[in-house]
DNA sequence: ACTGAATTGTACCCTTGGCTACATTAGTCT
DNA sequence: AGACTAATGTAGCCAAGGGTACAATTCAGT
């Protein structure tokens, strides 16, 4: 009685997985996908009001790498999801559940990075990776980077 | 002199990156994005071809969990990419170019599911997250993920 | 108080990647 | 051969996220 419970199914005959468990996963990615680009946002607003006490929109299009009206639009669109606020010509703020969103999201940042250096990444690579990468690790699979980081200093 | 060449410049000051360094990251991040979709289409194609001898409109929609004039405006992307041809009412085929893509997104899409059951992270959330996560994977990223795996097996 | 520069806002355009609805073709079974 | 079904193609809609061009406002420095 080895069998695994969680093993993916996969059709005997071609050895690819089962249409609808892959479809689900594909379509897990593209949710992913679309809420990636709004926790960047938080973050990155988060982290200018850590170290300027404001967040403007020309500092967040400039750090995204990307044109203000780009940003805005984006800015918008975070207004109409309830995490952030903004009157005419004054700074963004993030309402609570944007604070929420990105004090989650930047320990997940920060986690992602810290396992890629531990793995031996180099700097540059890490933070370039766990940029795109930290939106699509699950819960499980941060629980693992953190029980490696942990082995790792418990073994010294 | 135990400063690391490759560490991340940040403004002394703000204690965040600087200004282009992270402009430039959140673009890469942007550039995988959009090569993402076209990545999975291609090895799915690839996978089909190898399970069933060919590849159906209809299989790629329903594995890709999308209807299918969406999976078919995909292809026609794809084929203007050169990665992928195809005849009226015929089936899909990659192209020498769409081939070698194929391999090497295969590839790394073992490593990474490999990898993340190596870490302990359960089988089906190994394959969901890696479906995501592939695609931000740098060539340094991959290489530490296979010293580790390297190693894994030399300790058995 | 004025003026010029920087910031912010707005209008409009494009591509990607979703969808539904409908038309056409191919394939199968009697 | 004809008819039904499945597959494929096409048209048109939408939202997100990128862009340019230009208008309006704020802010600093004189
Ligand atoms: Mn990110
Ligand atoms: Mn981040
Ligand atoms: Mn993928
Ligand atoms: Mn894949």
């Amino acid at each position: 009685m080895t069998g695994n419970l969680s093993e993916t199914r996969v059709d005997a005959t071609t050895d690819m997985p089962e249409e609808p468990t892959q479809a689900l996963r594909f379509g897990r990615a593209r949710t992913a996908r679309s809420s990636a680009l709004q926790e960047d946002y938080v973050e990155l607003i988060a982290d200018l009001m850590a170290a300027h006490g404001e967040a403007r929109a020309t500092d967040i299009a400039k750090r995204m790498g990307v044109t203000h009206p780009t940003a805005l639009k984006s800015i918008t669109r975070l207004k109409r999801e309830g995490l952030v606020t903004s009157r005419p010509y004054r700074g963004i703020f993030l309402t609570e559940a944007g604070q929420e969103l990105a004090q989650r999201v930047r320990a997940r940042h920060r986690l992602m990075v810290e396992f890629l250096l531990a793995l031996g990444v180099p700097a540059e690579a890490a933070e370039a990776d766990a940029e795109g990468m930290e939106h699509y690790a699950s819960e499980a699979t941060l629980a693992a980077f953190g029980r490696f980081l942990g082995r790792l200093r418990r073994d010294i």
